[in-house]
DNA sequence: TTCTTCATGTAATTAGTTACATGATTGA
DNA sequence: TCAATCATGTAACTAATTACATGAAGAA
């Protein structure tokens, strides 16, 4: 027996919902929407949808372009009660990997200048992400009535990754002023008690809802 | 041939370059440290020091509790020249997974009080995570004297999940506020071109450093 | 016509997870 | 002395990645 479909899987599910798509269209249109939160390799994503038919999720039709095949994928019936009853479990908080900060863990076993060039790049990733998401944006809301059923919705998730990728930004020019005061030999660095609690203390937020 | 070391198992000679560690003992340090910004499940971790022998750049030593055995991992000087080889190759920006937000995504195919629940359950998970935050930053500060050397380090990983977890909490208060004007067939909810162009607006930070 | 890019996948390999097993230690 | 938990792993499995292959369409 087949195990309980993974989120990758849910997620073309949900795509094909929307309209029919061939395989190398969903895989495109993952890396744009889904993608930006639940990241794959194209490849994995050719797989998907093999599984959602087995399930009795999905339909595909084949169909050929010149003398090229091509699956087509529709949601059935059941597919639609499937995504639906998943939409109704809870969902997974955010994962976070961030290899940068593995680096900066261990920055006293390199150099300072090394630590520099991390956090440059973290920032230097963040502008980049923000720079693309506008662009996205801009397309999204000059394609007057296209998707805008979808719209609300959209700019929830899009909301979210521009104050995740601004947090980045602002926490990159913190760490810079701050590392470019440590001396080069890091494990030598010392900071003071009211620094250690002035920083401890931006984890103070209120946790209850409305006093953040 | 073996093929390039990963992140994870970088993630253990950084450990093992402080002090020497026992498997077990490197398996809860990864959870409490590293895992924060790399989470690999434990069972994972028992292997990795194994590689690190093979390429020579970790000294196992066999030892024995009772009747049980057990193997102590130390780091070698090839070891540490690995290490800050590591740290001065760029590190990769953060990859986020977020399934809530998935399913966020999908939201017109269910109904309004799933996708209210999802947004609460990433809410809940901010304020627990922040709250263990700051218990495992009290510990720290308090024990005095212990880790001073690591203390700026800690601090600069410690700042960037604590700004991470205040976000989803102010994400999540905003999503709610939102969604609560949704109607409950989600699909049949239009937004204005204000709105939207509202939202977008918080992508502008400047990007330059500096001016954000 | 040839080169490049788009479109559509498959194969091989690896990284990672879940589940299990079992000895030692501690506390009720 | 019994149960719980700490300590130390192994085995089986799966999800995911990297690398490759090849036909069609459009550009130069």
């Amino acid at each position: 027996m087949s195990r309980a479909l993974t989120t990758t899987t849910y997620g073309v599910l949900g795509l094909i919902a929307v309209r029919p798509y061939s395989t190398y269209e969903l895989a495109k249109a993952m890396g744009l929407s889904v993608g930006r939160v639940w990241p794959r390799a194209e490849s994995k994503l050719f797989e998907e949808p093999k599984k959602l038919v087995e399930h009795g999720y999905a339909k595909a039709r084949e169909e050929t372009i010149g003398r090229r095949p091509r699956t087509v994928y529709s949601i059935t019936g059941a597919g639609r009660r499937a995504l639906a009853a998943w939409l109704a479990e809870p969902g997974d908080g955010p994962v976070l990997e961030f290899e940068g900060l593995v680096k900066l863990m261990f920055a006293e076993h390199g150099n300072r200048t090394d630590a520099l060039h991390t956090i440059a790049r973290a920032r230097a990733w963040a502008v980049e992400m923000n720079t693309a998401s506008i662009a996205a944006g801009q397309r999204f809301a000059e394609g007057e009535g296209r998707h805008e059923d979808r719209r609300a919705i959209t700019l929830l998730v899009g909301a979210f990754l521009t104050d995740f990728y601004a947090l980045v930004a602002r926490w990159a020019d913190w760490a810079t002023a701050e590392v470019e005061n440590w001396p080069d030999d890091i494990a030598s660095h010392r900071i003071s008690p009211e620094t250690t609690r002035a920083v401890l203390a931006r984890a103070t937020w209120s946790q209850s809802e409305g006093e953040t």
